[in-house]
This record gives C-alpha cells, structure tokens and sequence, in this order.
DNA sequence: AACGCGGCGGCAAGCGGTTGCCATTAGTTG
DNA sequence: CAACTAATGGCAACCGCTTGCCGCCGCGTT
C-alpha cells in the first residue's frame, strides 16, 4: 500500500502485513492497549481469572467485549498443547448406527468446550489409517467407535493420544460399551414371552466383537427359557446381508429370528415377504440398533436399542477425564444398559407352526459347540 | 509442589518443562539439529523445496523421516493463517440427505489435504450459530449445506471467512446447487409417461428455498404436458409430516403424488396404505433425494437424486478456489444434473380410475425414461 | 581483474497466547 | 513503626514454524 500515482489494479490481493489494529481479528495486544494493561494480564483475565484483580479483569472482559476479541484457539494450542479438539473416528459415517452416538458425542464434547473432528474410514482401513494419522497432531484424544483397526493398531495410537474405544474390548485400552448381554436377554425374553420355542440368529461378520457376544448372550438366554437356538451366517451387515440369510432361512423353520442388526433384520423380512411370508405371521423377526429406518419399515420392526446418545457422550466424558490427566485404570468400563422397542414384526407364533414342533423343552441347544460355520462369505 | 521431604503423591503429573529433545514430538530443531543445518532450511524443505538445493532438502528429508517428524499443523497455522481446515454445517447431521454429501465433501477436501470440521446444527438456528461460532477462528472458509440462518446472517458471515452454500441461493454469496427444474422434470415426464394426467405435491416447508423451486418446476412441467397439479400442505419434511399429508390426501384424489421429498413420501406411503390404499395401484408416489431407506421401504419408492457426492466435492472445490485466491464472482454457481431411480411406487394409473378422468390416451410407452435401480447397497 | 548476479543457507523477527518469576503495593502482625 | 506476606500486574521467554532479508560463494561478463 505505498502511496503510488495509481492504485494497484487487483482489488483482490490482500495486504501483505496486517500489524497492529488493522481489520484483521483483534488480539490480546489490542485489548491490553485498549484497557491500559499488559497483555500478559488480559491473557489472565480469559484463562486464569482468579489471577487478577477482579474489577480489572471485569473492565478487559468489557473492552475485550467491545472490540470483539475472541481468544484464537489455535495460538492458544501452540504453548499450551491444549487444541480443545478431539477426534470422533467412525468405520462408516452413513451408518445410521453411528447419528446419535456422534450427537451424544459432540454434545458433551460442546458442553466443555472441545470440538469434536469426524475421521470417516469409509470402511477403509486404509482411509482410516490416514484420516487419524492427520488429525492427530492435532486432538487431544480420539474416540475410536467402531474402528476397523486391529488391536495393536488401537494400542501403538493409545501410545500418542488419549483413547477410549466404544464398544470394543482391548487390553490396556479404556472403552464404554454397551450391555449386550442385557440387550439379548431383552430380545430372547420377548420372544420367550410371546411363546416362541425356537430362534434363529442371523450371524453377522465373524470379526465383530459384537456378533460373539449376541450369540454367546443368546445360547445362554435361550438356555436358560428353555429356547432352541440356531444360527446361520456369518452375513454382511447389511440389507443385503439380510436378503441373502432370507434366502437361507427355509432350511431352518423356526418361528423366530434375532438377526445381527436392524439392517440385516429389514433385508431379511423383506426378502422374507418377497417370498410370500407373512411377518410376523409366519415368523417373527427382532433386530438390534433402533436405525431409524427400522420404524419404517412395513411391519415396523421390533429391535433392541442401544443407548446411543449416552454411549458417545460417555466416550467423550471418559475421553476428557483421561486428557485431564485421570489414570486409564480410573475410568473402568461400564456396560451401558438398553431397551427394547416392541413393534409390528414381532408376534406369538402361529398354531398351526407350533404342530410340527414337538420339543419337550429342551434345555441344550443342538448346535452346543457348533461355533464354526459354513462360511458363505 | 516445594521440595519436600517426600516425592508428591500424584505421578500423573506431567513434567513441567518438555525441553528440547525430550520425549514428546521431533520439531524442525530436532531435525536440524540432526542433519546440520538451520531450522529455517528445515521448514523450507517441507514448504518450499524449490527454495533449498535438492541434496541438501533430500538430505534433510531422510533425516525427518528418521526422526519421526511430522509437520505440526497448528504451529504452521499461526503465522501463516492456513490451517488446512474448513467447515462443514448442516442443519441435521442425521438426515440421511447428508451422508453422501459429507463424504464428497470429506474426500474432496481431504485430496487438498483438508481436514473437515463438521458442524451439527441440530436444527436450532443457536446450536448451528455456537458451533460456527467457535470453529470459525480455526478454519479457512465454510460450506453452509442447508443452513437454518438468514441470509443476511449468511452475508456476515461471509465477511468473516469464505463461504459457499449448498442448494441455497443468497445474492453476494457462491453456490453450489442441483437442477431442481430438472429433477422435477424428470418426475413429471415419468408420471406422464405413464399416463397420469394429475399430480399432488405435498409441500415441505414453505421457508425451504428447495420447495419453491420444486413448486414453480412441477407447474411449468405440468403445464408443458398438459397435466393438472394441485398443492396441499406444508408439511413437516420428515416421515410424520407425509403421515399428515395422507389424512389430508382422499380430498384431493389424483392418481399420482410428488412429494417434497422421500422422508414426507414415505410417510405418505405408510399411512395411505394402512388406510387401505395400494401403491403404485390406487396411487403412485416420487420422492426427492434417494435417500437409502427409499430402497427399503414396500414398495420400494420411486425418487429423483441428487448429485449429492458431486455436490459436497464440488462445493469444496469451489471453497478451496475462493480460499486460493479467487474472486467470488468466479466461482459461479453451476447446477447439477439429477438421476431418478425408477422403482416399485410409481405404475400407469388404474384403468377404472381414468373412468372419472376425461384425459386423452397417453403417448408414451410405460417405462420409458428407464433409469435403472442403484445396486441399492 | 573487478564486478554483478543467481543460488543457497542462516539470522531473527514475528504469529497470538501462556506462564515463571519478579517488582510493587497494600494489608498484617508484633 | 518496621518487617513480613499476599495480591496483583508486568516482563520476557517461550510454543513450532514461516519468511523477509542479508551474506557468502562461485561463476559468467566486460
């Protein structure tokens, strides 16, 4: 901007230097001035108010007020190493799965100020990989809900950054989770209720720590009312997943089905129905999740909820206890307790079904060690 | 914390002084240090390595490599104002409307080596203006995807970083949008095609800029083919709202319905059919914005898509190119083509319905503009 | 042979805050 | 009334990186 005989043609081009009270964002300096104190003071009178005088901190908060000073988080993050930031990684963002756990998240995350960064893997472990590896620098701690990476990935990160990892169980690494035994003894004990004999677990993948605990939870339940158990799979998590188990299903004939999760349930009823079925006529169905696709659906379906909200916010509480410096071994796991929404897809079994039962009530499943399974992919 | 006596009781305290080359993270000193050369060489053979001769920024890069060093962004963003990250607000993060949007966006910022910061609105207009509020200092510009402020609060914020909205038209400020005359053409050629001579819109909100455009298309469409439309509504732009609209519906008796979008034609569906209708045969129905749960419901609905992939990469391509450098009047608003999914809602009207119609025979064969279905993943 | 110049590296001054330490002042205490 | 202490504000040194400017060096010019 030196004063030449024609103005520079490019209105666009920013000014090189923005010194002192410029039009740029006021700083500390400019409040300091502005107040007739040091700068060192005002910085106090934001971040450390008990330090200072409190009519003079009243009087910098009102000038700072004035000039529209907001303290600028990132200079604040270079000494101080404190960025208010943390990391929510998801294994797939468009899962509906995942909206309430984020929105727990970023609420308690909001509540104290930190700004929650969504690293979406895309169902890549490569994605993944990246998309921490650039925003580590920059959090303070990393929610890791639903990750795909192995154990000691997790474990060589929990190395340089805070972690808690929902609803997965690792060594070393604090988590929250949800109950997924109660969850199952929800499903099993409507089922039960209504008076089905026999169930069907829909398997979804192998590697998924949930899918061993649904299952396990299931045999124990269903032991325990008497309920024969049996399972197919393993099937994608998805509604195709689901079609393809419907397309299975005849071989197994019972009355009831508990699939993986409410994708696979909607896949398979409406594979089922496509088929003639009539649900939960002829079957009944129970997902698990609550997407809110599943009230949706025709019949609406009959899942068990996890607490999704409570889920992420309480990731995001443990997560911040640890970034305040609370030993790993404090913040014990809990099991987070869920609920079971009965809708349309759920019914007693018909009569006629229950003809060509004729199990005494059998206490031992028949499939007792089956844990293997004709892996269909 | 005097010396005393004995050690303090808390070893979760961090040590205060993280000097030099402690354990913490390699910094360009570390780097320079280790290769013999000045820090200054160091940044510039990250940032400008056409600045330092070729060996010696080779040089310094194994020894970076070594070291384990990585650039840290923040330290970069306070004197230079480039933080490598933008803003992504959308008045719902758990409106299915956004997935693919945020991923385009997410990937589309993240081959510019940009980080996103997702901002949920949550709906409320205070919740959208805290979030913006506190990430404005740290990101280089914004894209406003379905925001609920004003357009003079749009225009201010303008001011502050660049903006670009997505499927919103505000004087002064850049924009992506969709075709919406051309997906609304393509929803009434299908119908017409059919041979529907009369089309119901279930309005959404009267305040959506989306709605009006879809209003004003269907009547010119209509007109250019001779077909009568009627409006009923606003409705809520969720599934209750299209519940709604079906109890509002048997006044109207067309035999064919555009909804503002697939959450409201769901809903329509759902409720029209517990009321005894049959869809497609008593009615048939299109949605807007194949969002995946349209793929789920029975039948499955028939719906006009959004480019939303393209929407969200282009929107921040254009943030980017206005974050380079580029006048706002350069990046001009393009709009973007739609796709409609031909699925089981929509039929030819029912034979004994064309009774109380005096139409003309349709022109057109049944499934003429045969878009095929999604791999409905 | 003196000079100019381009290439390359180093120096040092920030960017906007934070914070250990010191100086000043006022309030306590004997 | 002197000595001591707590409260308060200022000084200045960082945090890790960028960048304008300067200096050195070797080479091509006239």
């Amino acid at each position: 901007m030196t004063p030449s005989p024609e103005q520079p043609a490019r209105p666009a081009a920013a000014e090189p230097r923005r010194r002192s009270s410029a039009r740029s964002t006021p700083t500390i300096y400019d409040v300091a001035r502005a107040a007739g104190v040091a700068s060192s003071t005002v910085s106090r009178a934001f971040s450390r108010p008990d330090r200072v005088n409190a009519e003079t901190a009243a009087r910098i908060r009102a000038v700072a007020a004035d000039l529209g000073y907001r303290t600028n988080p990132l200079a604040r993050a270079l000494p101080t190493g404190q960025t208010s930031m943390i990391a929510l990684a998801t294994a797939d963002i468009t899962n509906p799965y995942y909206f309430e756990l984020i929105r727990g998240a970023q609420a308690a995350a909001a509540e104290r100020g930190y700004t929650t960064l969504l690293a979406d893997a895309q169902e890549s472990v490569a994605i993944e990989r990246e998309g921490l590896e650039r925003v580590i620098p920059t959090v303070e701690g990393i929610v890791l809900a639903s990750t795909r990476m192995s154990d000691s990935a997790i474990r060589m990160l929990a190395k340089q950054r805070p972690v808690i990892a929902v609803n997965r169980d690792i060594s070393d690494v604090p988590n929250v989770v949800t109950d997924h035994a109660m969850s199952m003894r929800q499903a099993v004990d409507h089922l039960a209720d209504l008076g089905h004999r026999q169930i069907t677990y829909l398997s979804g993948p192998e590697a998924a720590w949930a899918n061993g605990m649904r299952w396990r939870s299931l045999r124990l339940y269903a032991g325990e009312r008497g309920i024969h158990v049996r399972r197919i799979g393993p099937y994608a998590p998805t509604a195709g997943g689901g079609a393809r188990a419907a397309a299975d299903f005849p071989a197994v004939r019972s009355s009831a089905v508990i699939a993986y999760n409410d994708l696979v349930a909607i896949g398979f009823m409406r594979r089922l129905i496509s088929f003639g079925a009539r649900i939960p006529g002829d079957v009944s169905v129970v997902g698990f999740d609550n997407i809110f696709t599943s009230a949706l659906t025709s019949p609406e379906l009959t899942t068990v909820a996890p607490p999704l909200r409570t889920l992420g916010s309480m990731a995001v509480h443990n997560l911040l206890a640890l970034i305040g410096g609370a030993s790993p071994t404090t913040v014990r796991p809990l099991a987070l307790p869920t609920r079971i929404y009965v809708r349309a897809s759920t019914a007693a079994p018909a009569t006629r079904r229950r003809s060509w039962r004729d199990a005494p009530a059998p206490r031992e499943p028949a499939t007792t060690r089956g844990n293997r399974l004709p892996s269909s992919g």
